[in-house]
DNA sequence: GCCAACGTTGGC
DNA sequence: GCCAACGTTGGC
């Protein structure tokens, strides 16, 4: 049973064309320190699943693409730099609070903003859409993976 | 830049 | 374990 994600990136960190230029087309996730995000890629993710690759914080947030999961959870290294902006003091090497997995392209897709999305019944449950939802990986049910590729290669 | 919503922190 | 203060997210 295959499952869904949508994850969010700040295309001024890795865009869907960032995506495209990485080596063997994948990035590693890193960057989350939020622990139900977190507990998704280490609990619930599984290798080949389908990940919407959602733009935000930028003047045209929406899915800009799809992607799929590449590898199990493993620490997040830059947890460990002080030099990161990502550094977490309160973690170590022993005992790794943080964890990422990596991502890879399946393909770009046309823009599908969020005021569109909005639009749309079938999206209506979308986690995404609930308001005042920060999170930055959440669950898409199949119905809503459906209808968004619906909406993206009618 | 604003601000609402939410998660985290830390004193008690 | 409560909860106020604070920091972050992210659309607008």
């Amino acid at each position: 049973m295959p499952q869904f994600w949508l994850m969010k990136s700040e295309p001024g960190e890795c865009s869907i064309d960032d995506l495209a230029r990485a080596p063997r087309q994948t990035v590693p996730w890193i960057g989350v320190r939020n622990y139900q995000a977190r507990n998704f890629m280490r609990d619930t993710m599984r290798l080949g699943d389908g990940v919407l690759f959602y733009h935000s914080s930028c003047p045209e947030p929406g899915v800009a693409g799809l992607a799929e999961v590449a590898s199990a959870a493993y620490p997040d290294d830059s947890q460990f730099d002080p030099a990161s902006p990502y550094f977490d003091p309160k973690s170590s090497r022993a005992a790794p609070r943080w964890l990422h997995v990596d991502v890879k392209l399946v393909k770009k897709t046309r823009l599908l903003g969020l005021r569109e999305m909005r639009g749309h019944a079938a999206l209506s449950t979308m986690l995404l859409l609930k308001p005042g939802n920060r999170l930055s990986i959440t669950p898409v049910t199949p119905a809503e993976w459906q209808a968004v590729l619906g909406l993206l290669e009618p």
